[in-house]
RNA sequence: GCCGAAGUGGCGGAAUCGGUAGACGCAGCGGACUCAAAAUCCGCCGAGGCAACCCCUCGUGAGAGUUCGAGUCUCUCCUUCGGCACCA
């Protein structure tokens, strides 16, 4: 065995070592207990970075750790390989998104691999590849027939200038991104997937994951966002159609002193067709984006249409208004206002001098006209009761709704129903790099599904890419086709699904990549569904709710018999790491990259001043964030591989933060790292040199050898439930620094005292094979002689190697620490009592004084209350 | 604006079910080894008090509360981060 730890040549043979044998790749076998551990596959951006080596390294552990539990162990990997990235690398490079993206992850699945991921690479699975996007297709056109698929007019972000659609991303204060251009809302028909006939069941579904994290649970909850409510029409004055109105406060009804309606709909525009002013202000509200964040911190602002309508119960008129907070793709584009109980409401009533009306009063807390309160949105204070409201004065919050519901259910112009904030989602995309949509458009056939067998729809990817106009919406004979109905001319949807559609599906077809006949088969229901699955928190919504939706709605198509895709799930933090930066011009950021700065540290070791390495001047230190582009604080894993190894890497990717809190990632953190693998291979060659071993005894053992195996069994139940229940790989790592701090100390060359070592060296490589699996490798090759650690199951606690003489027990004087005394193992609560009123400091402390109460917590604490 | 989370030494973090705050590591300081340096090894390392390594007081973002006992539970507030439906 070597003297000196070499990363590269060892991380060099373990990786022959794996793919010789190819030791990661499974099969099904239903004899043995499965294990799928998943992780958020990448966008092939270009090389890896740390959140990615982050996720992937805690994946790796997750399955390297169930595989010797002796579970059959299925980790994949591929790449989401669709998306707007792809589209702006080829305008900025003058190439093909295609070649970029398939560049990229022939780089990045070198990166991956000499991370030493334990990867059944047989299964990967890209998402630009007709023999993956097809079954997307195949399902969609089935979905349509099932009547799940919708199509109608949405709003769009539209950027005036450039004539084209943008991403909320490539909104940037209101503005295009390239064109500067003022952006607008723009409707234009786009294809839907009703995933709110499956709100219900995703909420409820919630309830049988207690695998998740509870903020993850709670926000979905929170998204999906279901409400018990009234639907009603309201009269308007000169008009046949009624403004119908949804709300979840009808006992607020007789609070209600004027409507809001959104820019776009119908009533406004009618009544902007001889109002100059008005057709002005409707046509600056839909000058801004369409987030939901840009929409909600808006100024409000509105204007009366110049119509009213009719109070269905007071026979009042209310006056209608155009509002830019309400928008017409969502709810039924009009809402009631009560702004004596609503916050929004209220604020709006005081800028346009709106009347307000209080028609709730809890207790005798007194209403202020001018002043919002909290309690007047609460419906849930058991002290409220109507007011002002005629008939349904004084009661409260159930009986009123139950009241004026039941009015206008017997009088057919309302109906209590359920409402979900979730909205069906939107997959249509104007863009190019994405799936297309099967759908065939024929003037007299109207939209049809492509038929099965001519599914793929093929994206070309020998293009001419521009940028502005997408090159399947430019080519005019790319859409040309014949119509599958009556065969007459047609035209081909040009537009793309969301990248979520590949996303939302991907964890399945990793069971069966290879069959070309089917999207799915058998294998899938023997690994689904995901034991495990890890990935970013930013996550927890969108993608997360998306997948769950696909999985239902592949159950329902027969393709899998599981209700929920992912069993456990894991969120893992951001990495981030410290920022630089000068002032340009006009006080801009010129962002410097950490590596380029020389830090000056006071005595404590605090920063004082930090200059550029290039010109010595001084740069001003930045606040600590996720490591990004924009603010060149991103380190390159691969330099660091380069330079320690990639188990070094992944150590500290495990040791420096627990999995689900943000990172902060520091190069000389890196160096403890490695220093800890110098010392664990120095510490077990030097062991191994010293010649064979003799057979353990454990009836033979002195105190110190004891204490040396009580250790290491200790150590051996903490990691397990680290790795196993709790997750947290950096206490699994500090708790093996510990044991090989103490080894350290361990100095005995006997023959009992080399067999305890035996035991400790095997032991720790066994522990630390999931996190640093190359090293681990090569010292089981020199502890075992030429045995394949990946064979060896986890080490098991020997209970009786556990066993105390005596406890430590933490005596307190009015729960304040005063005393640490040593008890006998079988020591009973008087004689604990008794030595604990035996130290001199806990005397000094109740002398003179009456003990009120002793409490005694077994194995632990003694507390006197005097 | 709305939903979710997090604030503990100089730094990353530990304290798992309400029971010794600061494990483990980094940085720093002192020492050994060395011609010297690197590497390695040993020791110290929250603040203040004390002749004292005994011991005492304070200390987990701020303020209150519950409890024999609170980093941990409750309430209010502050700050930072994630998401908000076309970034992935």
């Amino acid at each position: 065995m070597q003297e000196q730890y070499s990363p590269a040549d060892v991380e060099r043979a373990a990786q022959a070592f794996w793919s010789q044998h190819k030791s990661f790749e499974v099969a099904e076998d239903p004899a043995r207990e499965k294990f799928y551990c998943l992780s958020m596959f990448p966008y092939p951006s270009g090389k890896l970075h740390m959140g990615h080596v982050r996720n992937y390294t805690i994946g790796d552990v997750i399955a390297r750790y169930q595989r010797m539990l002796g579970k059959n162990v299925l980790q994949p990997m591929g790449f989401d390989a669709f998306g707007l990235p792809a589209e702006n690398a080829a305008i900025a490079n003058h190439t093909q998104p295609a070649a970029w993206t398939y560049a990229n992850m022939e780089y990045m699945v070198n990166q991956l691999q000499r991370l030493g991921f334990a990867y059944d690479w047989s299964r990967r699975v890209d998402t630009c590849r007709p023999g993956y996007y097809r079954w997307e297709q195949l399902l969609f056109t089935r979905l349509m027939k099932k009547g799940l698929v919708y199509r109608k007019n949405a709003v769009v972000n539209w950027d005036p200038v450039d004539q084209t659609v943008l991403a909320n991303e490539q909104v940037v204060d209101g503005r295009g991104w390239r064109s500067g251009a003022l952006v607008e809302r723009k409707e234009i028909p786009q294809w839907f997937l009703k995933i709110t006939a499956y709100a219900q069941e995703l909420l409820d579904d919630l309830d049988r994951l207690p695998g998740w994290p509870e903020a993850v649970k709670t926000m979905q909850r929170n998204w999906i966002g279901r409400s018990e409510g009234l639907e009603l029409q309201f009269a308007v004055e000169g008009e046949a159609e009624p403004l119908t109105v949804f709300t979840t406060r009808p006992d607020t009804l007789m609070g209600v002193t004027y409507m809001a309606v959104a820019a776009e709909h119908p009533l406004a525009i009618k009544a902007a067709a001889n109002n100059p002013a008005l057709a002005a202000f409707l046509k600056d509200a839909v000058r801004s984006g369409v987030a939901e964040a840009e929409l909600e911190t808006a100024e409000k602002k509105g204007m009366p249409l110049g119509i009213d309508a009719i109070h269905p119960i007071t026979g009042a008129k209310v006056p209608v208004w155009a509002a830019n907070f309400v928008l017409m793709g969502y709810g039924t584009g009009a809402v009631m206002a009560v702004p004596g109980h609503d916050e929004r409401d209220f604020a709006f009533a005081h800028a346009y001098g709106l009347p307000i009306r209080q028609v709730i009063a809890v207790g005798d807390a007194v209403y202020d006209v001018e002043r919002w309160q909290d309690w007047y949105a609460d419906k849930t204070d058991p002290q409220l009761r109507l007011v002002n409201s005629g008939a349904y004065d004084g009661l409260n919050h159930r009986q009123a709704f139950d009241a004026i519901a039941a009015r206008f259910e017997q009088a057919g112009t309302g109906r209590r129903r359920v409402n979900f904030r979730l909205r069906d989602w939107g997959v249509s995309r104007q863009r190019y790099w994405g799936c297309p949509i099967p759908v065939i458009y024929c003037a007299s056939c109207d939209a049809v599904p492509v038929p099965e067998d001519q599914l793929p729809v093929m994206l070309p990817e020998e293009v001419a890419f521009t940028g502005v106009q997408s090159p399947i919406k430019a080519d005019p004979e790319w859409r040309k086709t014949t119509c599958p109905h009556c065969g007459g001319p047609a035209e081909r949807e040009t537009d793309t699904f969301d990248t979520f559609m590949e996303s939302s599906w991907y964890y399945a077809r990793y069971a069966c990549a290879d069959n070309d006949r089917e999207m799915l088969d058998a294998r899938a229901n023997y690994w689904l569904p995901v034991d495990q699955y890890i990935g970013g928190i930013e996550h927890a919504i969108l993608h997360l709710l998306y997948a769950r939706f696909f999985h239902k709605l592949m159950r329902d198509e027969g393709l899998v018999r599981s209700d929920e895709p992912f069993t456990q799930l894991l969120t893992q933090g951001m990495v981030v790491k410290e920022t630089y930066y000068r002032e340009g011009e006009g006080g801009k950021k010129q962002w410097i990259n950490p590596a380029e700065v020389e830090l000056t540290l006071d005595a404590k070791g605090q920063p004082l001043s930090a200059t550029l390495n290039t010109d010595g001047g001084p740069v001003t230190i930045g606040g600590v964030e996720k490591m990004s582009k924009s603010k060149n604080n991103g380190v390159d894993p691969q330099a660091l591989i380069d330079a320690y190894g990639a188990d070094t890497v992944r150590l500290f990717a495990m040791f420096a933060a627990p999995p689900d809190a943000s990172l902060d990632w520091r190069d000389d953190g890196v160096d403890g790292a490695s220093r800890f693998l110098r010392r664990l291979w120095r510490g077990v060659q030097q062991h191994v040199a010293a010649g064979p071993v003799a057979a353990l005894d454990t009836s033979a053992l002195s105190a110190a050898q004891k204490a040396l195996r009580r250790k290491l069994h200790e150590t051996i139940a903490k990691v397990s439930d680290d790795y196993g229940r709790r997750k947290t790989f950096n206490t699994a790592i500090a708790a093996v620094m510990e044991l090989i701090n103490d080894t350290a100390r361990f100095d005995d060359a006997s023959a009992q005292g080399r067999a305890v070592l035996q035991e400790v060296w095997e032991a720790v490589t066994l522990m630390l094979q999931p996190i640093v699996p190359h090293l681990c490798h090569e010292l089981w090759q020199h502890l075992r002689g030429g045995d394949d650690l990946l064979a060896q199951r986890w080490p098991a606690v020997d209970a009786a190697a556990l066993a105390k003489d005596s406890l430590a027990i933490v005596v307190q004087v009015n729960g304040k620490l005063r005393a640490n005394i040593e008890v006998p193992a079988g020591a009973g609560k008087d004689e604990i009592l008794g030595l604990a009123l035996a130290d001199e400091n806990v005397q000094r402390f109740i002398a003179g004084q009456t003990v009120k109460k002793q409490i005694v917590v077994p194995g632990k604490l003694v507390n006197f209350v005097v």
